[in-house]
RNA sequence: GAUCUCGUAGCUCAGCUGGUAGAGCAAUACACUUUUAAUGUAUGGGCCCUGGGUUCGAGUCCCAGCGGGAUCACCA
């Protein structure tokens, strides 16, 4: 038995079965009460404290009578001295001899009770009295090393691994811990911001009937007592604004928006937005509002407004850069799109070399250029303003140029950050606005949005002149901890799933009576399964089986003619 | 979706123009009472991703598939 099992992990559950005999229990459910955790022994240390500490034995280096290893709690690592006069003061040296030295393994969960001192060597250790296993890992964590100088060795990298087995990565790559801290830290921060100004964190739907406030394809789900098809949310937008009508001065969510389509460094199919109305607004306090938010993330997440992104360092001191898109377009390209046509601005796109095809209407072409020649050059936060109507269908013209709209995005080392607008009020400008999307949809752009009637009327109640921000917070964290790719700062991030390795079933061998000695080497001499016995001759397989135990020089007994003969009678 | 690339021991990785599967760490055993990538000696551990093909012979070459990664396209 136990055959799919490696070699380390049949000795750990022997260790099991071992600790059961001395009378240890290997799960055991008592709470263990701590005192202290690692980091905090060596930030308040004082030579001969006892403390009490539990977590993951790291790294056991045994000397003889004497024993040193790490213990990881969720705050760090520190050095035992586990001593076999200390732990075993009597004639029973059961504890160290055995458990200890034999029966504990890498990644075990012990509980401690120990004196703090500095050894020779000048490392704040534990001097371990009372040891005990709190729950026996059977499954070897990864062995990951690091010398005196930080260099680590053998590291766990594989993103695969990694990203299917979370739980171990976070074992033992420091640094991902890490990140994910600073993730939370970012979160809080922003919620202590909104909430210090007095605005309302809230629920909406993630069920929803129209999948509105973004054009993007849906997951579809079905609701069976309503016979209704309902979408999980691609926004949260028209919900909160909803929300404003009713009369609150400022709501924010923390939505989790879920877009059926292709996954990448920067997309994973569910992500997050932190989306923020405020009435009475407009988008100019929003945008000064953003960058003293995100100044204040960064000291509190990082303690500094200076951000270390690759080769580069972001500022996030504000104010940020704005520039309007109309004059970041004469920048990049010389082309002035003021008053131009869309035949023109089609023209312009075919001539600098973009793909550009008839679906495209005036907004998207502009976008198109904005994409290719403008975005990646604005690396420190930058606010790009008044983008073109065709583009933001849920946003207030502009107060100077109605063909322009009060729309500004947020760019951060040359990637959108944040999107915001003074949002679009006027019921009846609203609903041209989604009949225009419709016929964007007639011309063949799938990305067009859906009207939601409901929301019209609501704004038919009247809306307050408002401005919303919505923040990519998958994005802002990859950039505040120095992260690549999306899955690097999501716990969980989407994988295909991971197709089922059907072994061999040995049992089935065993049920039909073949001796347990042999069991395990049926599929290596080419019978993986019942079925591949039945539709062999008895005589072929048993001069197979035999032949593979010569040339293994298994020392098992041979088989006989007539155990296959009986082993095929109990298949049928 | 396209192209390139990778898949070998628990982990990190070697394996040449095809010829009997390798190292370090981890594990097991022994020694060692202040080590820290502990050390020394010994031992065990492999469906070489899967399925076809070429060949006397495939980890290696060819085809297909599965799963990663990178680049590109797509993603208001």
């Amino acid at each position: 038995m136990n055959a799919h099992l490696s070699p380390e992990e049949i000795v750990r559950r022997e260790a099991l079965q071992r600790l059961r005999g001395l009378g240890i229990d290997p799960f055991p459910a008592a709470e263990f009460v701590t005192n202290q955790s690692a980091q905090g022994s060596k930030d308040q240390y004082q030579e001969g404290l006892e403390v009490t500490l539990a977590g993951r034995i790291m790294n056991q280096r045994v000397m003889g009578k004497a024993t040193f290893a790490d213990l990881q709690d969720s705050s760090g690592k520190i050095q035992l001295y586990l001593n076999v006069d200390e732990i075993c003061p009597g004639e029973d040296k059961t504890l160290y001899n055995d458990v200890i030295k034999h029966l504990v393994h890498f990644g075990d969960y012990i509980g401690i009770t120990g004196k703090l001192f500095t050894t020779k060597m000048g490392e704040i250790s534990v001097k371990v009295s009372h040891f005990q296993i709190l729950a026996k890992s059977i499954k070897p964590l990864p062995v990951v090393k690091k010398d005196a100088d930080g260099n680590i060795f053998d590291a766990f990298t594989d993103p695969e691994s990694r990203y299917r087995m979370r739980y171990v990565d976070l074992v033992v790559n420091d640094h991902v811990k890490k990140t994910f801290y600073t993730r939370t830290k970012i979160v809080n921060a922003m919620r202590q911001f909104f909430n210090d100004h007095g605005y309302l964190e809230v629920d909406t739907p993630v069920l929803q009937n129209i999948p509105g406030g973004a054009a993007a394809r849906p997951f579809i789900t079905h609701h069976n007592a309503l016979d209704i098809p309902m979408y999980l949310r691609i926004a949260n937008e028209l919900y909160l604004k909803r929300l404003i009508v009713g009369g609150f001065d400022g709501v924010y969510e923390f939505s989790r928006n879920f877009r059926n389509e292709g996954m990448d460094r920067t997309h994973n199919p569910e992500f997050t937005v932190m989306e923020i109305y405020v009435a009475f607004k407009d988008y100019n306090w929003m945008m000064t509002f953003t960058e003293n938010m995100l100044g204040h993330v960064c000291h509190q997440a990082l303690g500094t407004t200076e951000v270390q992104h690759g080769e580069k360092v972001l500022n996030f001191t504000p104010p940020f850069k704005r520039v309007t898109m109309t004059q970041s377009i004469i920048d990049f390209t010389g082309f002035d799109i003021t008053g131009k046509t869309e035949k023109e601005i089609f023209e312009f796109c075919k001539s600098i070399g973009l793909e550009v095809n008839e679906s495209m209407g005036k907004g998207k072409l502009i976008d198109e250029i904005f994409g290719a020649k403008c975005e990646k050059n604005y690396i420190q936060p930058t606010f790009i303003t008044d983008y073109p109507v065709e583009m933001s269908p849920l946003c207030k013209r502009h107060r100077e140029n109605p063909e322009l709209t009060e729309r500004f995005e947020l760019m951060v080392n040359g990637k959108e950050i944040a999107n915001a607008y003074s949002e679009l009020n006027d019921p009846i400008d609203q609903l041209e606005r989604f009949e225009e999307q419709m016929k964007l949809m007639e011309r063949g752009d799938d990305e067009a949005m859906f009207i939601d009637h409901d929301f019209i009327r609501s704004l038919e109640y009247g809306m307050p002149p408002t401005s919303g921000m919505g923040i990519g917070v998958d994005r802002l964290v990859m950039l505040l901890t120095n992260n690549d790719t999306i899955q690097e700062v999501l716990f969980f991030p989407q994988m295909r799933p991971e197709k089922p390795v059907h072994g061999p079933d040995l049992s089935s061998f065993r049920n039909i009576g073949v001796m347990d000695e042999w069991v395990e080497h049926l599929p290596k001499a080419g019978f993986i399964d019942l079925d591949s016995l039945k539709n062999a001759k008895p005589t072929a397989i048993h001069q197979q089986l035999n032949g593979y135990r010569k040339k293994n020089k298994l020392e098992i007994p041979t088989i006989q003619l007539s155990d296959v003969e009986s082993w095929v009678a109990a298949i049928n």
